[in-house]
DNA sequence: GCCGTTTTCGGCCCGACTGTTTTCAGTCG
C-alpha cells in the first residue's frame, strides 16, 4: 500500500530512469506531468482508484492509471523494478552535474562504462573523456570543475538573502532613471530558497550591463558570454543570469526569466491553441505575421485572454485552470493588510529586545497590535517563563501600556509537549490574550506519533495558533513527519488557525499545505516570530510565503481589526 | 505516455549559449 505521494515519488523515479535511459523527453515529461497532477488532486487516492476515475485527471491516461493502482495496491511495478536493476544506481546522480544531460550521460556510459560520479570523475583524471565523440578537452575540464562544484554541494540562499543580494545587483546594474533592471527567477516567485538569481536590463540608449556585471565586486568566474545573455558565479557559489533587451522586450523578457518553467510550458500550449507562439520576445501567430509586443506582464495574460497571474503563483499549481475559470483569487494579502504583529519574544525569554523596545518599535510601525509570546516553561533551552515570571510580565506588560498607542497583548507560545498537551496549567491560559503553540522537541517521533500528539493538542479547548507548522530550518533541518491532512482536519473540527511564520530560516506552513488549510477553511496568523525589533521586518517575507499559498485578505485573522482579532484568537 | 470541434497519429514550448562541429547537438532555464 503506498499512499499519493508515495506513489508520486515512485512515478518520478521512473521518469528519472527513464530519461538516464535515453528515452524520448516526452514520455519522460509524462510521468512527471502524471506525479504532479495526483499530488495536486484533491481525491483521496483510495477513492479514485477503487472507481476507476483516475484517468479523469488531466496528463493521466491508461498506462499510467494501470501503475498508479498497481503502485497503491501492492507498493510496486515490473516497470520501475526492471528499470532499477538494468541501471547502474550512481545514474541518476550523474544526471544531477550541472552540464551532463541525458544524451551525454549515455554516451559516457556507452563508450566508457562510466556509471557514478566517481567513476566520472576518474575517467575525467586519466583523459579519457576527451576521446569519446562529442566531447573535447574543454568539455573534460569543465566537467572536472562542475564535479567539484558538485561535491560541495550547489550553493542555495535563503529567500531573504536572495533578495538582499538581488536588490543590491540591481542597484550596481542600474547606472541611470532611464534604464530599467529588474529581479526575475524564483527569488520574484518568492520561493523559499534561491539556487541562482535572474535578472532583465534594457535601455533606451547604449549600456554596458554584461561589462558591470562581470565588475560586480562578489563575481569571481563569468560562465558564459553571448549577445544578450551573460553568466557569472559569484565566489559564494550563487550563480547570475542577466539578459539584456531592448526596452520594448523588457516585459516580455521578465515574464520569461520569472518563470517557472512549468508555468510556461503549460501557458505556451495555451498560447498554442490560441494561435499563438509565446517567446521570451513576447507572443508571434503561429501563421507568421510580425511579433506582438506587449508592454507589460498584464497585457501579455490578456491577449491571451487570461488575467494578471501574481509571480508568486507560477507555479503550474493549478493557477492557469483557475485563471480561465474565473476563479483565480484577486485578494491576496499584502503587506499593507496587516494591523497587528504576532508571536513576538522579549527578554523575558529568549529575545533581544526589552518588552518596552518592542512596543515602541511597533508603534513606530503604526502597527494597532502587538502580542507577547515569550516561550513556556518547558522550555528551558530559551528562558521559558514560569507561571511567577508570566504573571511579573503582564504587570510590566500593563506599565509599558501607559507609554504607547499599539495594544498590547497577553501571549505565550507554548510549548506542545510529547503528549500532546500545553505546558501552563488551564487557569493560567483562560487568562491569556493570544496562545500560539508549537513544537520545538522530539521531532524524530515516528509519523502516527507525531500525528497523534499534534491531534491532542489541538482537541484543547484552549488551542488557538499552530505555530512554525513542522519545525523546519531552511538548509538546516527537515520538518518533522506527521499525516499534514488529517492533523489540518483536527485543527478546522477545534476551529483554530495556522501559523505563516515569516522568519527567514521556516516560512511555515508551506504554500502547498495552505491551500489545504484553506479548503478546510482554516485562517492563518501572519507572524515574524520575533527575537529583536528588526526582525519586525520578516513580515514581507510572510506576506510572501502566504500569497504562494493562494492566502486571501479575509482569510488572515491579523488583518482583523484589534478588538475582533482578540475575539478571533481567544482561548475558550 | 498523453491528447484531440482542426487530429485516434503526430504532435508535444522556445531560444541562448557552448563546444565540437563544418552545419549542429546538447544542455539549460
Amino acid at each position: 500500500m503506498l499512499d499519493k505521494l508515495a506513489v508520486a515519488r515512485a512515478l518520478r523515479e521512473i521518469g528519472l530512469l527513464l530519461q538516464a535511459q535515453g528515452e524520448n523527453p516526452f514520455k519522460v515529461r509524462a510521468y512527471e506531468t502524471g506525479a504532479r497532477a495526483l499530488e495536486d488532486s484533491q481525491e483521496d487516492l483510495p477513492a479514485l482508484v477503487s472507481s476507476g476515475r483516475l484517468t479523469e485527471l488531466r496528463g493521466i491516461g491508461e498506462a499510467l492509471a494501470k501503475k498508479i493502482s498497481e503502485l497503491h495496491l501492492t507498493g510496486r511495478t515490473a516497470l520501475l523494478e526492471r528499470l532499477r536493476t538494468e541501471l547502474p544506481p550512481g545514474l541518476l546522480e550523474l544526471l544531477q552535474v550541472p552540464d551532463l544531460g541525458p544524451k551525454k550521460v549515455a554516451a559516457l556510459r556507452e563508450a566508457l562504462g562510466v556509471g557514478s560520479v566517481a567513476e566520472l570523475e576518474a575517467a575525467c583524471r586519466a583523459g579519457r573523456v576527451r576521446g569519446v565523440k562529442g566531447f573535447g578537452e574543454k568539455t573534460e575540464q569543465r566537467l572536472l570543475e562542475a564535479l567539484a562544484r558538485f561535491r560541495g554541494r550547489e550553493a542555495r540562499l535563503l529567500l531573504s538573502d536572495a533578495l538582499e543580494l538581488g536588490e543590491r545587483l540591481v542597484r550596481h546594474l542600474r547606472a541611470g532613471p532611464d534604464e530599467r533592471v529588474d529581479l526575475a527567477g524564483s527569488a520574484r516567485r518568492r520561493k523559499e530558497t534561491v539556487g541562482d538569481l535572474d535578472l532583465v536590463a534594457s535601455a533606451p540608449g547604449p549600456a554596458d550591463f554584461a561589462g558591470r556585471l562581470t565588475a560586480f565586486p562578489l563575481a569571481a568566474e563569468v560562465v558564459a558570454r553571448g549577445e544578450t545573455k551573460t553568466v557569472v558565479r559569484l565566489a559564494s557559489g550563487v550563480q547570475v543570469d542577466l539578459r539584456v533587451v531592448a526596452p520594448e522586450d523588457h516585459a516580455a523578457a521578465l515574464h520569461h526569466a520569472t518563470g517557472s518553467k512549468g508555468h510556461h510550458v503549460r501557458l505556451r500550449g495555451l498560447a498554442r491553441d490560441r494561435g499563438y507562439s509565446l517567446s521570451e520576445y513576447g507572443l508571434a501567430a503561429l501563421d507568421g505575421g510580425a511579433p506582438i509586443r506587449v508592454a507589460s506582464e498584464e497585457e501579455l495574460y490578456a491577449r491571451l485572454g487570461l488575467p494578471f497571474i501574481p509571480p508568486e503563483l507560477r507555479e503550474d499549481a493549478g493557477e492557469l485552470e483557475a485563471a480561465l475559470s474565473g476563479a483565480l483569487p484577486t485578494d491576496l494579502v499584502r503587506q499593507e493588510d496587516v494591523r497587528g504583529l504576532v508571536h513576538c519574544h522579549t527578554r523575558w525569554s529568549d529575545g533581544r529586545a526589552t518588552l518596552e523596545e518592542m512596543a515602541a518599535a511597533a508603534d513606530a510601525l503604526g502597527m494597532e497590535y502587538l502580542t507577547i509570546t515569550d516561550h513556556s516553561p518547558s522550555a528551558h533551552y530559551a528562558g521559558g517563563l514560569t507561571v511567577d515570571r508570566l504573571r511579573a510580565q503582564w504587570d510590566e506588560l500593563a506599565r509599558v501600556q501607559e507609554s504607547v498607542r499599539v495594544k498590547l497583548l497577553r501571549g505565550t507560545e507554548s510549548d506542545i509537549t510529547e503528549d500532546g498537551l500545553l505546558d501552563f496549567p488551564d487557569a493560567v491560559l483562560e487568562q491569556l490574550d493570544v496562545i500560539v503553540a508549537s513544537v520545538h522537541t522530539r521531532f524524530k517521533m515516528d509519523e502516527a506519533a507525531m500525528t497523534r500528539r499534534l491531534r491532542r493538542a489541538m482537541e484543547l479547548p484552549v488551542f488557538k495558533i499552530w505555530g512554525h507548522a513542522r519545525g523546519r530550518l531552511l538548509l538546516e533541518r527537515e520538518p518533522f513527519e506527521c499525516r499534514m491532512e488529517e492533523v489540518l482536519d483536527a485543527l478546522a473540527g477545534a476551529r483554530g488557525a495556522v501559523e505563516v511564520n515569516g522568519d527567514p530560516h521556516r516560512l511555515e506552513l508551506e504554500p502547498r499545505f495552505l491551500r489545504l488549510a484553506t479548503e478546510r477553511g482554516i485562517p492563518v496568523v501572519l507572524s515574524v516570530d520575533a527575537h529583536s525589533t528588526a526582525a519586525f521586518g520578516y513580515l514581507r517575507f510572510a506576506v510572501d510565503t502566504a500569497r504562494r499559498g493562494w492566502i486571501r485578505r479575509g482569510q488572515v485573522l491579523n488583518a482583523l481589526p484589534a478588538e475582533a482579532f482578540a475575539r478571533a484568537v481567544r482561548p475558550a
